[in-house]
DNA sequence: ATTGCGACTTAGGAAAGCCGTT
DNA sequence: AACGGCTTTCCTAAGTCGCAAT
């Protein structure tokens, strides 16, 4: 495999790649990130890979269909190469271009050749409570049916949450829970603040508590069930090997609990029973088995999707879909090809960023629009912004679905010109707020954009993520508007690392740059989270840690002290020794404390912040490698068991070159 | 052009697991 | 052994985007 990752560098070096130069930046400060003052000054990437976009010289008709073709020639060698790579590594099979190569290579979007697996298991049947768990109606106990019963659990256990304390959430659910009722219950039932569920919602914190303080013997039968249930339903067989499925249970029935101002609210997820579910599998395969007594509403055969199981939920319907690991194959190509398009965004980018800026002058609206929203999306990493249908999910939106009243446009802020503040609610109900200047230009459209407009109306009103995409299509290959989020991101991480990491620095202190190029993702990438509940206490803890290590630094440096006073008197091997030894544990303490201090520094600086999602879907794992690679770090320290597991492909693949 | 649907990726919070300390 | 705090895993909601029907 490494011979081949070779050769394809060799083909890289001899001549692909336009010598880097620089490019002067447009702005000092292009790229501005959210929430944080101290912005995270970026610079446009060094290398610009784009010789075809602006020629150093003219270039005959010859030289450029050469260079096509040779392009073309690298391009199905990475290909082969990645192909090869990915069939080696999960269908272990050593020998390349084999004819079998031939016949597995898939065409017009088939996705496997076999695929058999076991079915869904599906959430535990209802456990009516026991008679002594009482539910009261306007103090007065009542039995309810076994169905009511139920939905009633569902409240009583989320009965400390907040959720149920709001309007939306009650009416929901009351709603919901009425369509279970028998009809005298109905009749009966008719407030929802009458309803006492104590004592179903004290059983369940029993339970819990009992629970946890079951036998290690217990313990242990639950965990080997739910090892033999993994090992049952939790792998399938596509094209000759096994893999790991990744969510194999059903959704269990509940309350749905939407994020943000969630309209729907406390609804009733119901039950899915075997009726509802599609199985998908290969028409060779060993059909699942329904449960005794049920029938699968259909079975089919559709290679040209990845999933194996699915189902329509009752909420929004949707549908629910049962998928594979992202250890897989099908996931890792697909993790892969992601990366890849968002490189080649890289080689063209400058020509794109020249092109939306031309388009700022555009005397059509709708052009213009396009290129200021898109200059948001590689600005800011905004996300699309997709249209919602009002009334069925949280009010959020995306850059082309921004309206009048989430910018506020400053002519002069702070001493900057022509800023432009952003407040808005985003993807989960994640709010946005981010002041950022931007050129005169951009400015100006975006104030003719909000003339004679309601602070409800689109800010771009001829545009949606459908045109913006069609025009990224033309741009390139695959271009669409995430691509450029997966670009930023990556180019952000690359470049960061190289300016964060110094080479003296011992590993802590490495890893500490590595988490801070991860957090400036973050941040631009706006991933927030909510503070740990138990931050302040935590951060106290530690600081008390490094407080009781600086008294324990301060001690050992007295003794080394004396230790050589001694030993300057008596001059023997003895207390020469001792002050080797005594150095050696002023040293290690030292060390232990900076440990610490770098700690405290990283979870301050992480309070709010999220590194798990750029980490998982944003930045090329390539280049995370590489870095460890290159400094000597176990990649281990950046990733956890599950993460190698996710990004094998690229932990086998890149060396310590790697350049996104 | 618009709408709705289907398939897939991206997302934060909760629960579970783990590991060092008491 | 119990506890507490941190990490990992699980869970499932909420996006993106292409495609087909209208």
């Amino acid at each position: 495999m490494k011979s081949f990752d070779e050769k394809i560098k060799k083909e890289k070096e001899n001549g692909f790649a336009s010598p880097p130069y620089m490019k002067s930046e447009p702005e000092d400060d292009f790229y501005h990130s959210p929430k944080h003052e101290r912005s995270l000054k970026r610079e446009r990437d060094v290398d610009d890979n784009d010789a075809e976009f602006k020629p150093k010289k003219i270039k005959t008709e010859n030289d450029k269909k050469a260079k096509k073709r040779k392009q073309d020639e690298l391009d199905v060698l990475l290909l082969v190469f990645c192909f090869c790579y990915f069939h080696c590594h999960y269908v272990k099979m050593i020998y390349l271009l084999d004819s079998r190569w031939e016949e597995e290579r898939y065409t017009d979007g088939v996705k496997w050749k076999f695929l058999e697996h076991k079915g869904p298991v599906f959430a535990p049947a209802y456990e009516p409570l026991p008679s002594h768990v009482k539910f009261y109606y306007d103090g007065k106990h009542m039995k309810l049916s076994p169905e009511a019963e139920e939905v009633a659990t569902f409240f009583a256990k989320m009965l400390d949450h907040e959720y149920t304390t709001k309007d939306i959430f009650r009416k929901n659910f009351f709603k919901d829970w009425r369509k279970e009722m028998t009809s005298e219950e109905r009749a009966k039932l008719t407030d929802l603040k009458k309803c006492d569920f104590g004592e179903m919602s004290n059983y369940f914190k029993a339970q819990s508590e009992a629970r946890k303080a079951m036998s290690k013997e217990e313990k242990q039968k639950i965990k080997e069930e739910n090892e033999r249930i993994l090992q049952q339903y939790g792998f399938c067989l596509m094209d000759n090997h096994k893999e790991r499925i990744a969510n194999f249970r059903i959704e269990p029935p509940g309350l749905f609990r939407g994020r943000g101002d969630h309209p729907k609210m406390g609804m009733l997820k119901r039950r899915i029973r075997p009726q509802d579910i599609i199985i998908n599998c290969s028409k060779d395969s060993k059909v699942p088995e329904p449960p005794p007594g049920t029938k699968w509403k259909e079975v089919r055969h559709d290679n040209k999707v990845t999933w194996l199981v699915s189902w329509t939920e009752n909420i929004q319907g949707s549908i629910k879909y049962i998928m594979l690991n992202p250890s897989s194959r099908i996931k890792g190509e697909k993790d892969w090809q992601k990366y890849e398009t968002a490189r080649r965004l890289k080689k063209c980018v400058d020509r794109i960023r020249a092109q939306y800026r031309e388009d700022w002058k555009s005397k059509e609206m709708r052009i213009r629009q396009r290129a200021v929203a898109l200059y948001f999306i590689d600005k800011l990493a905004l996300r699309a912004g997709n249209e919602k249908e009002e009334g069925e999910t949280a009010d959020t939106v995306g850059c082309c679905s921004l309206r009048v009243e989430h910018i506020k446009l400053y002519p002069e802020n702070e001493g900057q010109e022509y800023v432009v503040e952003f407040d808005f609610l985003g993807k989960d109900s994640i709010r946005y707020y981010n002041r950022v200047p931007v050129e005169k230009r951009v400015f100006k459209n975006l104030q003719l954009f909000m003339e004679n407009k309601e602070p409800d109306d689109d800010l771009f009103d001829r545009l949606n993520t459908s045109i913006l995409n069609k025009h990224l299509q033309e741009l390139m290959d695959g271009l669409t508007a995430k691509v450029f989020r997966t670009y930023n991101a990556s180019i952000t991480l690359q470049q960061q690392l190289k300016e964060l990491t110094t080479a003296e620095e011992n590993i802590p202190a490495k890893i500490l740059s590595y988490n801070r190029a991860n957090r400036a993702v973050a941040i631009l990438c706006n991933h927030q989270r909510a503070p740990p509940k138990t931050f302040e206490k935590s951060m106290q803890n530690l600081q008390s840690k490094i407080d009781a290590k600086r008294d324990q630094l301060a001690d050992a440096k007295r003794e080394l002290k004396s230790a050589k006073a001694d030993a300057k008197v008596r001059k023997d091997e003895k207390s020469k020794k001792a002050v080797e030894s005594k150095k050696k544990a002023v040293q290690r303490i030292e060390e232990q404390l900076m440990k610490l201090e770098v700690q405290a520094t990283d979870r301050e600086e992480n309070k709010q912040i999220a590194l798990g999602t750029s980490k998982l879907n944003y930045l090329d794992p390539r280049i995370s490698v590489a870095w460890c690679k290159k400094w000597g770090i176990p990649v281990e320290k950046i990733y956890n068991k599950t993460q190698r597991e996710k990004f094998a492909w690229a932990i086998d693949m890149a060396e310590d070159d790697y350049e996104f």
